[in-house]
DNA sequence: TTTTATTTTTAGGTAAATCTAAAAATTTTT
DNA sequence: AAAAATTTTTAGATTTACCTAAAAATAAAA
């Protein structure tokens, strides 16, 4: 059993390893508001417990004992996310922080029910998956929408940003999940790409278009 | 903003004090499975933050500030409990220990919220009131089922006792919320009481029906 | 290939919540 | 009222998760 603590130092070491295979003490520091030494620190203790594997200077990574306790911390986070919109309705924008701290409930037996009552979702709120009692889940191919190209068409099925300031900016413009969208224009000045949803023109900045996730059906 | 742990003291020293005004060190320090030492130097922070009164080998008290946070954390106890109980299908013996880790989730939106979507209700599994959010509530007049008289007439309304054995075997005798019961008659022997419940003879024992709480609609 | 910059680790310390053992205060019993 | 028992507090340690400052290792630049 792991601590709170532990806890978020796996999801976070989880989390960055799927950019980059070996994860920097630095990158973890950064992401959890904490100073490199305490890192280190940490990252020793979780290594004795065989949750990581650690040579000093060459970065860490998980064990398979240390990816499964952290997927478990994912499937709750992303359970309780899918909870607090489908049926306390708070915003996309709204569900993270709290999510943060329900994570972290221990009981097996709860989260079994909480996923039997929301129907055993296979998506959370911001499209990302949520792994199953075992630990798998389907592995989605998204494409970034900055890499789409001019005509092409796609429905809109993650967003890599969970910060409240992104996705409120999301839900003003329309751009929400489900959403079809076709490329209209990428401007040679600014990179920004026009978009055309239900009908309507909508232009996002590069920035936007960068952590937009979008499954491509069809092109023409 | 109280910790987990300071959170866990003022409840405690909330419920003891139903009992006896002045609760004291060891009885504090029992609830909470922990020495006299740790609670003595708990408390003394307790009343640094204007949480409790306390004067030295005399016991403590609850300011009203230290209440209202007392009475906010039995609020989210409970209103988990409902939740536990109606949407996720536990068993009344089921959800103290859950609730006792939700409980101390911080988010005043999550809980006005939760409340709304379990219908405001107004008592948890086991009978016990739920304070709205200006921890108010109804101080309900209960009646142990042992100081009834023969052939006196009741609903069971409440429990005294949280235990899963406690409740498994009121469970297992038909003896739940709502249902009506009748005293036929006290043994002589071991007290024991013999009731009707749903026209079934059921006999208790002293120590069952002391923890059983009766509202008496009517006698005969 | 040195020199410089960056990253990471170690050394030593702090605050929160515990503990044990011993001292002090209070309560109960003789 | 004195002695004995109980309760409570203090003193001094321990553990967890942090920190700062300095040293060591690695990576980048000259
Ligand atoms: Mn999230
Ligand atoms: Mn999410
Ligand atoms: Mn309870
Ligand atoms: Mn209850």
């Amino acid at each position: 059993m792991q601590s709170f603590t532990e806890e978020n130092y796996l999801k976070t070491i989880y989390h960055l390893a799927e950019k980059s295979s070996s994860v920097q003490t630095n990158a973890i520091a950064e992401q959890l508001q904490t100073k490199p030494a305490s890192v280190t620190d940490m990252i020793k203790k979780l290594a004795e417990k065989g949750l990581v594997d650690y040579i000093k200077y060459q970065g860490v990574s998980l064990t398979t004992n240390g990816r499964l306790a952290a997927i478990d911390i994912v499937r709750k986070h992303r359970l309780w996310e899918v909870f607090l919109v489908d049926k306390l309705n708070f915003k996309w924008d709204e569900v993270h922080d709290v999510a943060e701290e329900l994570e972290h409930i221990k009981s097996v037996d709860l989260i079994e029910r909480l996923d039997e009552f929301l129907g055993f979702p296979k998506s959370d709120p911001h499209g990302d998956p949520i792994p199953d009692k075992n630990g798998r889940f389907a592995k989605t191919q998204f494409i970034k929408l900055i890499d789409l190209k001019i005509n092409d068409l796609g429905t809109i099925t993650g967003v890599s940003q969970h910060s409240s300031a992104f996705l409120k900016h999301l839900e003003k413009l329309g751009l929400t999940l489900g959403k079809e969208i076709e490329v209209k224009d990428i401007t040679d000045f600014d990179g920004s790409v026009e978009l055309l949803i239900a009908n309507k023109p909508v232009n996002i900045s590069r920035e936007v278009a960068k952590h937009i996730l979008i499954s491509n059906n069809d092109k023409i």
